[in-house]
DNA sequence: AGGTCTGTTGAACGCCGTTCAATGGAAGCA
DNA sequence: TGCTTCCATTGAACGGCGTTCAACAGACCT
């Protein structure tokens, strides 16, 4: 009633963004975010290659599109993952939340690998993914702050970073040299380990 | 004498070679990898863009060479940083490090990043990338076994690889997200706190 | 000096993201 | 409903990329 009545071509138009998003997604899915293509992508879609343009700025547009999707589940994840440990100590909360971002990673890694890949390139970071990263960090602030009650704000804020990045950079490192044999779980002790420690000081 | 007197067509490739890599630098160093085109690689060196192709297998090869000198030059750098604290106690060699870290990857930014965006694509890696990385882990394996006197072997390796994957997502994130007026203080002390906590259990 | 062979050349190839003149169909009006 | 206007959609074309290869030239051996 109140809706003032799409127009046809919008309606299209959305159906088609909602279309190429999903298909960006299982493309990038399947064979990393390197193999999307234009020319592909269009005939998968069953629409031209210019309509993409009409709907998104370009390719990078595209896989930001996907990427939020992405930064979203891995938003529920964390929340999940948090909820099944509440009562636990906060260092094992912190060690969940490690584990948890790692088997994330592990289980959507072209995905994953996307969201920072875009991220990576000269390219002007957009403000939202500050801000979507900036939601993941107050995920985890809460069982940080448990452990250093005594941290001011501004230090609590770079003790949340510093943990966040150093999980990050332990799993980015630890899936990316993946030898032959080398399982999860060494990558499950780094994260333990690092944040083991810091929990008992 | 003894050498068995290299011919002419060798002198010239080896020349264009190390012509290529240095402007390759160059070009990383001032604009980033991706900047780094056969075409103009080809008319700043004065040969043909074919020539490239004799000497390297492909772009990627030449990249991999400017790495090779990165990786070299980040070696030196632990070294040294390594030297200049050889009395201090273990956590502050360890933080030092970890500083010298940020700073080699700030100042060379570009180069420092196409060390890894070369290795994070699906491109696999070769074996004497894994092998440049176990250097650097060795010259910091020092301070972080004298801090876990106890630690077994296997473990202590998993240690050294998680801590190193500590800094290095810290400094990773750090310069990507730097924010207008975000120091790099800030990401020296997240690497304080983070090294300090454990260094201090 | 002449013949072979190999390093070197740059135009051409295939693929890419992106554009834009031409087109077809939706929306507004009589 | 029929006519016109306008804009979404099309796909051939563009510019630029890494890479190749037939043609060429110069080095090496006899």
């Amino acid at each position: 009633m109140s809706d003032p009545e799409p127009s046809k071509t919008t309606l299209r138009r959305d159906d088609l963004r909602a279309r190429l998003v999903d298909l960006a997604e299982a493309q990038i899915a399947a064979k990393g975010a390197a193999s999307l293509k234009a020319r592909d992508l269009a005939a998968r879609a069953g629409c031209a290659v210019g309509a993409i343009y009409n709907v998104f700025a370009d390719m990078t547009a595209l896989v930001m599109a996907v990427n939020v999707r992405t930064f979203a589940r891995l938003g529920d994840m964390a929340v999940m993952a948090l909820a099944a440990v509440q009562n636990a100590p906060a260092q094992d909360q912190m060690i969940a939340l490690g584990r948890a971002y790692l088997h994330f990673a592990a289980e959507n890694l072209p995905l994953w690998r996307a969201l920072f890949d875009v991220a990576g390139q000269g390219v002007t970071v957009p403000e939202w993914y500050r801000i979507a990263l900036a939601d993941l960090f107050m995920q985890i602030e809460a069982p940080i702050a448990a452990l250093f009650p005594h941290l001011p704000r501004r230090e609590l804020d770079l003790m949340v970073r510093g943990l966040f990045s150093s999980v990050h950079g332990i799993v980015l490192l630890g899936l990316n040299n993946r030898s032959p044999v080398a399982p999860l779980a060494d990558i499950e002790a780094m994260i333990a380990m690092v944040l083991g420690e810091i929990g008992s000081r």
